[in-house]
DNA sequence: GTCTATACCTGGATAGAC
DNA sequence: GTCTATCCAGGTATAGAC
């Protein structure tokens, strides 16, 4: 909303993204409570006095950081969908292992604090976030009733949602994986789990759809 | 391991599982750093001063309250599970069903404090606790094993067990089930979607294994 | 065992010089 | 915009009286 102090000159990121930077970062590593604002501007070459120039209060600047992670990741995840060749099963493991990517790739220490800290936030921030949040549910809920309608998923979509997304989120605790190969093996065991298959039965079955598929996104030249 | 001071007499509860009780409350709806030895000792109405009588400092606190909750939670799954009627539909469900109480019971606190604050504990206290969750973890473990050895689980066990877990923590932020009933049923929503099974189709299949099926705990008589 | 008093520290936030 | 200096609230933990 605000354009930032220095008038979003050149191309180095403003004090605000810095701080914004450095507070995810030492936030998801340590917890919001046992971040100090002393650690945070230290950490960008700032005394604690001056961050309070760029935001109010420490809350405004969790607030910030929360905002930041979501809308990255919303971007990150529709650009995954628009690159996903056709096929609801093609785009569904696109889209879990996107979320993979934001979990455990660039975005990870965003998306850990807007898992772990939202709660910490004040009700009003969290009201004004909420229909961002919701934006990010919404994609994977689309995919879920796609994979019904076509008859691969029998269980209940919202249930097989809340298992799915905290188990996504819940990866960094057992498994860290930095490079996209490896990213996208988990995600196909993870969308073989969800519609109760073996690996390769998923495999075989994803791949089939790119070549023969029902092609939602198949052209006809 | 160690006697209460006041050598366990009556029924009363020592002060020391008074304060493991308030502490387990405070911590659960406020985090660890928010409350203060204050806010807990005053619970119990006793002096801030008088807690380190108890307790040497706040992180044994927090790793006494973490100890009883996997303790409780341990005890209350068995107990489930020793209750549960043979079959094995019908034990994944009692599991299942057992760990939402937890999740969801009187041991909410309890196990809120166990998952949320889990990595605030000192990694000595982290080494002594492990071995305990391990337990509780492969009490799961087990069953989603049978499941897949009888044909109904055809997935990944690992992947399954990463997605079901913690779907399950995660189910207070999103309802709050304090009667059993309501917890069985959406157990069996649960158990159903990791089958990727409707509802009914999974009720069905349980009940008939209660009367006819493999029987694992049927008598000869 | 519990209290009171207090030492000591670190945190968020502000004021005013530069 | 950034620094320095500072205020003040609140935290953990200890000492010693009762």
């Amino acid at each position: 909303m605000n354009v930032t102090p220095q008038r979003l000159a050149g191309k180095e990121a403003s004090r605000v993204d810095e701080l914004i930077d450095a507070a995810s970062r030492l936030i998801s590593l340590q917890g919001y409570d046992r971040t100090s604002v002393r650690d945070i501007a230290q950490a960008v070459n700032l005394t604690s006095g001056s961050m309070f120039y760029h935001f109010k209060t420490k809350d405004d600047l969790l607030e910030a950081v929360i905002r930041k992670g979501i809308i990255d990741g919303l971007a990150f995840m529709n650009q995954a969908l628009d690159l996903a060749p056709g096929g609801t099963l093609n785009r569904f493991h696109a889209l879990v292992a996107a979320h993979i990517g934001v979990v455990q790739g660039e975005l990870r220490h965003f998306h850990r604090v807007w898992t772990r800290e939202w709660d910490r936030l004040q009700p009003e921030a969290r009201l004004r976030l909420r229909p961002l949040s919701e934006q990010y549910r919404e994609l994977m809920n689309a995919l879920l009733h796609s994979l019904a309608a076509e008859g691969h998923l029998h269980s209940d979509i919202e249930t097989a949602r809340h298992l799915l997304l905290p188990g996504l989120n819940w990866t960094p605790t057992w498994t860290s994986l930095k490079d996209k190969a490896s990213q996208a093996t988990l995600a196909e065991k993870i969308c073989a789990t969800v519609l109760n298959l073996p690996v390769d039965a998923f495999s075989d079955l994803m791949h089939a759809e790119t070549t023969t598929g029902p092609g939602h996104r198949r052209t006809i030249d």
